[in-house]
DNA sequence: TCGTATTGATGAAGCGTTTCGTCATTAAAA
DNA sequence: TTTTAATGACGAAACGCTTCATCAATACGA
């Protein structure tokens, strides 16, 4: 006896502070309030079933007076499958991945499905965990919509069998589609719309994560873009550069141009990401560079500040809406003929605003003192 | 038997369905595999309890040969609590709610929680389908930070006593709390600004949502707030104006002062949000009217793009970080000492960057032709 | 050597739903 | 009126996990 006081101590103060919240109503107070049987309630909040119109609105009467909420957690457990695709970015506060985020939600909308968002923060870690935590939410699908990339939680998703998607990486695999964005081109058309508008000293503004053991493969094939487009006209006697950013801000493209100017002479910037080409621009400004008359500059996502930049930013353009349609399709598509592949090209396109113009040879950025 | 035949044919068709994918292992298989009971696999999944080294590492194996994933529902259900806050924004697009929404996530992992984030768009009943799929979830709290405020949704939450946190609305009720920003300080500090600099003629672009039928209550505050400034200086014999536009978007902005341009005085311009202000500068622009030497423009919520802009924009700035923290712990207070009540004050500020001056008398927009 | 802790492992009892075979009742057909 | 079908409601069984009382085995102290 006495050996189990301290037990029941413990346990009578567990309950104590469990029980502090009011307690949810669970179906069968509602079934009880309502003076039906479980099956009966279940059948009203799912909409299947036959319910007579009396009975339904005696339930409805009981839920809503008592407050009720079926448990998300018991539901969908007994429940088979869920209606909720996985979406894994890299960060809620690039305007790219916001948006594409909400072109993917609504368009799972449309097939009737959810998404259920993780941000990833370009770590590697959190991608892994973002990745098992959706797996164990038996997601009908996931898409991976990412510039860093984990082999790690690659394999977890394609050893788990769940249909998915990936951005831009590996080869298509047993129930996973592959989406590459044309990054290359993209890049390669803002490189010879700079050309040919008579640039022949270009600046690439890139962020190369050196040292941090991330690979940000899509601003890869960027740069892949750029070396490809130069090397298609050696002909010209380019001078090329290349600057590494710090960061995926705007501020660390600020602070790449600032500590370049001066120091390499280029009349054109291509920068990977028009967040970063945001940051150029304050840079260029801050020593009273003007756009386009001393130096073009190019982005690269489109994002929505593109056209309220002043000037306006020429920017290569992804459609997140094509990119959502194919991903949620892909998906859709992979669950019901399990065990096949596929494999997706999703175009680029530049579009020429108001920051490109002809190269000023005289511009301050073409004086260099080594 | 023949009548059974098509029922047995039916469940057999579901079945098929059903088991296209491979199975997901369950921990019993793990259990089996690894050659230990269903408890002790719980065990090293959640790190509680004693097991041995050697059989550790065993289900480890086990765990990995397999490609199991915990299901989130079936644990969720047996265990008591989530360490779950929910987070309701009202757009993912609009960077004061993507900043705030990372901001209370960082937050939250400070704290061992996790957040689960859904968005309006704007929308009452996407708010309210939003709260009631998070009071299905057993989240420990929520937070709802939105422009728009749906009654019915804030009664469900009230009503659930799950501890909840509103921004701006409504009185302190049990188990809830609310903040306020100081959305009227902030704007009569804007307008202040101006008037000080020699402003006699502003112009609000707002939110109204006419029509719409959807109240947002930050911006009706910001609106009080600009009226409130204004008659704090009734000796000064302003002439204030307002133009209302059509949604959140830096295009409706742009629209709005276009229209405006040319049938009302005005030097100084204050825009409700800082999209909208991007949008201002860009119709202000258009029609070659530079700022601030035309034209002054105030913003509001310090945005990351607003020390990007040309010139970079004077706005009001409201903390993120500082909104997270007081929202995430008065959660976790209010679920301690339930059925207490909270009720804060978030301050705003004034940030002077470029776009504000001294008003030019002889600006385009103080010609107007009636 | 014998009690007494301590450690490691067990498995039954829930968690709150959905599902589905079953039954009672009523309506339609014969 | 009797037979058959349709309708409405029921409730046990499952969903996959965590928890915890219980037990076996081992280590420890006297």
């Amino acid at each position: 006896m006495k050996g189990s006081t301290p037990k029941i101590a413990n346990s009578a103060i567990g309950n104590t502070a469990a029980t502090v919240a009011r307690k949810r109503p669970k179906i069968h107070d509602v079934a009880t309030f309502a003076g039906v049987s479980l099956g009966t309630v279940s059948a009203v909040l799912n909409g299947n079933g036959r319910v007579s119109v009396a009975t339904r609105s005696r339930v409805q009467a009981a839920i809503s007076s008592l407050g009720y909420h079926p448990d998300l957690y018991a539901s969908n457990l007994a429940r088979k499958s869920t209606q909720v695709i996985g979406v894994v970015v890299s960060n809620l506060q690039n305007p790219f991945f916001a948006e594409t985020a909400q072109a993917m939600e609504d368009e799972a909308a449309r097939h009737n499905y959810q998404i259920s968002l993780m941000a990833t923060n370009f770590s590697p870690e959190r991608q892994r965990a973002a990745v098992e935590r959706l797996l164990g939410a038996r997601i009908a699908g996931i898409a991976v919509i990412t510039s860093e990339h984990d082999q790690g939680a690659r394999e977890l998703v394609l050893a788990s069998g769940v249909p998915s998607v990936f951005l831009d990486v590996g080869k298509p695999v047993k129930n996973s589609a592959t989406i590459c964005v044309d990054s290359r081109g993209g890049m390669q058309a803002a490189v010879k719309h700079l050309i040919e508008l008579g640039h022949r000293d270009l600046l690439l503004v890139r962020n190369s994560q050196k040292g941090s053991g991330t690979i940000l493969l899509s601003h890869k094939l960027r740069d892949e873009g750029f070396a490809a487009a130069v090397r298609a006209c050696s002909n010209l006697r380019l001078n090329t550069n290349t600057v590494d950013i710090a960061g995926p801000g705007a501020d660390a493209g600020e602070r790449a141009i600032a500590s370049v100017i001066g120091r390499v002479r280029f009349t054109g910037v291509v920068a990977v990401t028009d967040t970063v080409a945001m940051g150029v621009y304050r840079g260029l400004q801050a020593r009273k560079l003007r756009i386009p008359k001393d130096v073009s500059v190019v982005g690269f996502d489109d994002a929505f500040f593109c056209r309220f930049l002043n000037p306006p930013l020429t920017t290569v353009s992804i459609s997140r809406d094509e990119l959502s349609r194919i991903a949620v399709e892909a998906l859709l598509q992979l669950q019901l003929q399990s065990g096949n592949t596929r494999s997706f090209k999703l175009g680029t396109g530049l579009i020429v605003r108001e920051s490109t113009a002809p190269p000023n040879p005289k511009s301050k950025t073409m004086r260099v003192n080594l």
